[in-house]
RNA sequence: GCCCGAAUGGUGGAAUGGUAGACACGAAGGACUUAAAAUCCUUUGGCCAUUGCGGCUGUGUGGGUUCGAGUCCCACUUCGGGUACCA
């Protein structure tokens, strides 16, 4: 009987709805264990042979673990709201909810081919409204907290209403846009809107005046994680700084626990160094400057604050509010040309053209150590939105200080013993510090870093700076707060409404606030939102929603917030939201969430190690924080999965014919490559039939063949269409089963390693899962043999069992499938029940279809899927005698078996005796002898 | 520039410091077949010897630690990923 792989598949797919076989409920009496995959979202182009491959790995891990006996969690879902979607939808002219419903449903049926053991009945979709509503809820929250410093927590505003009310703003310690001082009194004298702007100071969810990734092209702005060199990653559209009124997540204030938690978590070391380096801790000291003839103080950051003594200028970022202040007259008009022209250079000029600029403010620093007096330039090359926007300058020892003080020619004083500054700057936080003022010489105040190393030098510094309250030590982190509006249409609506310029939220009871059906969806280049179309739905809204003591006055024009939420909105709570997907009440149950805590093992790429899993952390801590959920970091282990690259194919055009040439005759020839779709390539063999076929172009296509055959050139790119080169699962499930895909994509190599694909060795383990079906199927039924296994048999079924445990164990899938190669090629044609009984159920992870098939075959009841994995038995296994390699000077030579309980001293003797050692020693005297337990025996010479 | 990671046959890749190249593909030869497909068997890192069962060499390069290094340490080369005026 053939391996029908086609009936068989199908048949089970069928079988497990029927029985709803992964359905999933709490049972607190099994141990859980939750398996997730990072959701996609559902392109128009559907899913590529590199999209599963994450899927299988954890789809193979939920089945061992249910085998093990766990009670699995294993949900899947679409991130359907957000650019992407509807970048789609407005290239392809249609309405977003309708690509994105179009585009699901064909996800879900590729998904189904493959045999997956999501339970569906728990998928979420962001874009519903009642999965949003919890979007929409938690910002609610937010917007309703305040970071508490003290206890390293999110805590209700109400709170710090509270504390404003009896201490005013002394001796708060609270993340905060801006340094805010007033008393009791101060507070309570505000009014309303004046106490509504105070709080905005302090909310977690904030609308603010930020510098912003404007992206016009997009029509909206982006987060940080969402640019790269300028350009947007969605489109790779130009974008621009420009200050908008957006809101915020105070993400910045839980930097050092998102620092902390990554201690605690099983991630790869590269994804947290990744997200170490984007929250970007970094120690330094904080030195209050004044002005020459003026009150003005201000503040620089530094971490090198022991080069002090060679601070030759002051830099301040062209935004910087200081700049108006420190502007002499005489300046004005260079400085405002300056502004001007900073201005009109985009973020992509800014990078790519790394010019040195910058223009003299007419105003002289004073520093606070010497006295002497510095000259303050303004210059693009300082951020306004790191540390405080202005640096003190060390050209010695900071390459672009060096830099710009060599363009304007501006004194550079080195502070190290003999360190060279005459072509580059000394950057290295090393060497003996020289030349600080000496007693006796002008600018001496008692302080000198002399001899001491830089790191000494540093602590000496920063104390001083405390101890005479020059300034402070302060901790900066590079990670900004997320902004989280988007003028675009296809997300979450926000539950703002605005009275007199104020924002609110939208009681709880009006939740969702759900996203009108609008014509018109495009965004525009100027940023208006496009949900400024929906007029009647913010009246609607606000009508019903405001109660009379707050209903708002009917001068406003747009009574609501018209921005969406960004993409990672929804996609940042949704784990929580499979524990328990239909509760109407409440994200998830304190019941759910404390059966099923948190996500055991997340797979997923590393694309987003700086965007989702920096948010969804920051969420979940948030969450955590209100008592919400039970865990403070959501992803206990995280497996990131290698990249599909494309396999392209190559045909070799000779110039001006339509004639083609095979890849090892080309060198004879003048010829053009051309890409040729992978899909009539096969083994690197073209079908040349298919090849005319294929274009109208090559209708009349020529071939000079080698050996009768024609074989393309290849090369590794990124699979994408252009390159012809992109392999659709459905194809490989046609051709060869879902059962041979999920066990291939997991055989190509190891899980986290990017490699092409390649179709070259599928037939291998095609060719695997026929013999092991064949070894058991007899004619038109399977027949199983009754007798008892020998010991040969059991010993090779247990060092299986022993090596797959592991190996799923430790996420290698690639040496789990090699190994269930061996141990059939060792066990022949066997078809011994018993041995197949636990073979099956060993395989089921990986081929369940398959296994199903035979599991009923062998009249087992119910389903393989439901079956216990099987306990290596270790006496099977152990071994009579040992082999050791004998070696001479470390070279290998033979190979001597000793009984298992043989002493050292026997095996000396017996290798030093034997024929072979005599050969090797030939008579010279032996310094040693080291034998190693059970392995090897090197001899000495 | 900075921070990670990698480098092993024609190919994908194995190898707790212990016989490098498992397993698979491809290739070559053979069996079965009228033929093809499928299946099975043999060989397959390189060089030398193959009328001798063998020998030498070999994991990007150069050094080191070790009885023994693909594996650990130092320096370098190349490639991949992340990040970028973060003071």
């Amino acid at each position: 009987m053939e391996y029908n792989f086609r009936a068989i598949e199908q048949k089970w797919q069928e079988e497990w709805k029927k029985r709803g076989t992964y359905t999933v409920r709490e049972d607190a009496a099994r141990p859980k264990y939750y398996v997730l995959d990072m959701f996609p979202y559902p392109s128009g182009a559907g899913l590529h042979v590199g999209h599963p491959l994450g899927y299988i790995a954890s789809d193979i891990v939920s089945r061992y673990k249910r085998l093990q006996g766990f009670n699995v969690l294993h949900p899947m879902g679409y991130d359907s709201y957000g650019l992407p979607a509807e970048q789609y939808a407005i290239q392809t002219g249609q309405h977003p909810a309708v690509t994105t419903a179009k585009n699901i449903a064909r996800y879900r049926e590729q998904l189904d081919k493959i045999g997956f053991c999501y339970d569906w009945d728990r998928e979420v979709r962001t874009c519903e409204p009642g999965y949003y509503h919890w979007t929409q809820w938690a910002f609610c929250k937010m917007f309703n907290s305040y970071y508490d410093h003290a206890s390293e927590k999110a805590r209700p505003i109400d709170d710090l209403i509270d504390y404003f009310e009896k201490n005013g703003s002394e001796g708060l310690n609270a993340a905060q846009s801006d340094k805010l001082t007033f008393t009791a009194a101060e507070w309570k004298a505000m009014d309303t809107a004046a106490q509504q702007k105070v709080l905005m100071n302090y909310r977690i969810a904030y609308l603010g005046d930020m510098m912003v990734n404007w992206c016009p092209k997009l029509g909206t702005v982006l987060a940080n994680d969402e640019v790269s060199e300028g350009l947007s990653i969605r489109g790779g559209f130009p974008v621009e700084q420009k200050v908008m009124r957006q809101w915020c997540l105070r993400v910045s204030a839980y930097a050092q626990r998102l620092l902390d938690g990554l201690d605690r978590i099983d991630w790869t070391d590269s994804l947290k160094e990744t997200q170490r380096n984007w929250i970007g801790r970094s120690e330094g000291t904080e030195m209050v400057f004044s002005v020459k003839d003026s009150d003005v103080k201000f503040t620089i950051f530094t971490t090198r604050a022991d080069t002090i003594f060679g601070v030759t200028f002051m830099v301040l970022a062209p935004e910087s509010e200081l700049v108006p202040l420190l502007t002499t007259s005489a300046q004005k008009q260079a400085v405002e040309d300056y502004l001007t022209a900073v201005k009109k250079r985009t973020e992509r000029e800014r990078i790519s053209d790394r010019r040195v600029t910058g223009v003299f403010s007419g105003s002289y620093a004073i520093n606070p150590l010497t006295g002497e007096a510095i000259p303050v330039w303004i210059s693009d090359y300082v951020l306004a939105g790191y540390g405080t926007g202005a640096i003190m300058a060390v050209p010695a020892h900071d390459s672009r200080d060096y830099a710009f003080a060599k363009h304007f020619s501006l004194p550079i004083i080195p502070l190290i013993e003999g360190c060279d500054v005459s072509e580059e700057s000394f950057d290295a936080k090393e060497g003996t510090v020289t030349n600080s003022p000496v007693a006796g010489k002008q600018g001496f105040k008692g302080f000198s870093l002399n001899g001491l190393t830089v790191k000494e030098a540093i602590a000496a510094t920063k104390k001083f700076v405390s101890e005479q309250k020059l300034g402070q030590v302060k901790v900066n982190y590079r990670l900004r707060d997320a902004i989280f509006s988007r003028q675009r249409y296809w997300g979450e609506p926000f539950p703002v409404y605005y009275k007199e310029g104020v924002p609110y939220m939208l009681p709880e009871e009006c939740l969702p606030l759900e996203l009108p059906e609008i014509k018109n969806f495009k965004p525009t280049e100027t940023g208006e939102p496009p949900l400024g179309h929906a007029l009647s739905w913010a009246w609607d809204t606000v009508n019903n929603c405001v109660t009379e003591n707050t209903k708002i006055d009917n001068k406003t024009v747009f009574p609501l917030e018209l921005n969406t939420m960004p993409g990672f909105a929804g996609s940042s709570a949704y784990y929580l939201r499979y524990m328990d997907p239909h509760n109407e009440k409440s994200l998830v149950s304190k019941q759910a969430n404390g059966y099923w805590q948190d996500v055991d093992l997340y797979v997923g790429g590393t694309e987003h190690a700086t965007g989702h899993l920096i948010y969804s952390r920051f969420w979940n801590k948030f969450l955590f924080d209100l008592g919400f959920v039970c865990q403070d970091e959501p992803f206990k282990k995280l497996v990131n999965q290698g990249m599909i690259q494309g396999r392209s194919n190559f045909v070799y055009r000779i110039k001006d014919t339509n004639t083609f040439v095979s890849l090892g005759l080309k060198k004879d020839y003048d010829v053009t490559p051309i890409h040729v779709d992978v899909n009539i390539v096969s083994n690197d063999v073209l079908d040349t039939e298919a090849f005319r076929n294929w274009n109208p172009e090559y209708k009349t296509a020529e071939f000079i063949l080698e050996d009768g055959k024609y074989v393309c050139g290849w090369a590794v790119e990124k699979m994408s269409k252009s390159m012809f080169n992109v392999v659709n699962p459905d194809n490989v499930v046609d051709r060869y089963g879902a059962d041979t895909l999920r066990l291939y994509e997991m055989f190509l190599g190891p899980l986290e390693a990017s490699k092409p694909w390649d179709t070259n060795g599928i037939d291998g383990v095609h060719r695997f899962l026929k013999k092991f079906w064949s070894n058991c199927a007899s004619g038109e039924g399977f027949s199983f043999s009754d007798e008892a296994p020998t010991a040969e048999e059991l010993k090779c079924l247990h060092k299986l069992i022993k090596k797959l445990t592991f190996d799923i164990d430790h996420f290698s899938f690639n040496t789990a499938v090699s190994a269930f190669m061996i141990c059939l090629n060792e066990l022949g044609k066997c078809n011994k029940r018993a041995i197949y009984h636990d073979l099956t159920i060993l395989l089921t992870p990986f081929a369940p279809h398959l296994c199903e098939e035979i599991w009923q075959a062998m009249g087992e009841e119910g389903s393989v899927c439901d079956a216990s994995w099987p306990q290596c038995n270790e006496s099977f296994l152990v071994e009579s005698a040992v082999t050791y390699s004998i070696s001479f000077n470390g070279k290998t030579r033979f190979t001597m078996d000793f009984p298992v309980d043989a002493t050292n001293e026997q095996i000396q003797a017996q290798v030093l005796g034997s024929e072979g050692a005599k050969k090797w020693i030939e008579g010279k005297p032996i310094r040693k002898v080291v034998i190693v337990p059970k392995k090897i025996v090197n001899v000495v010479i």
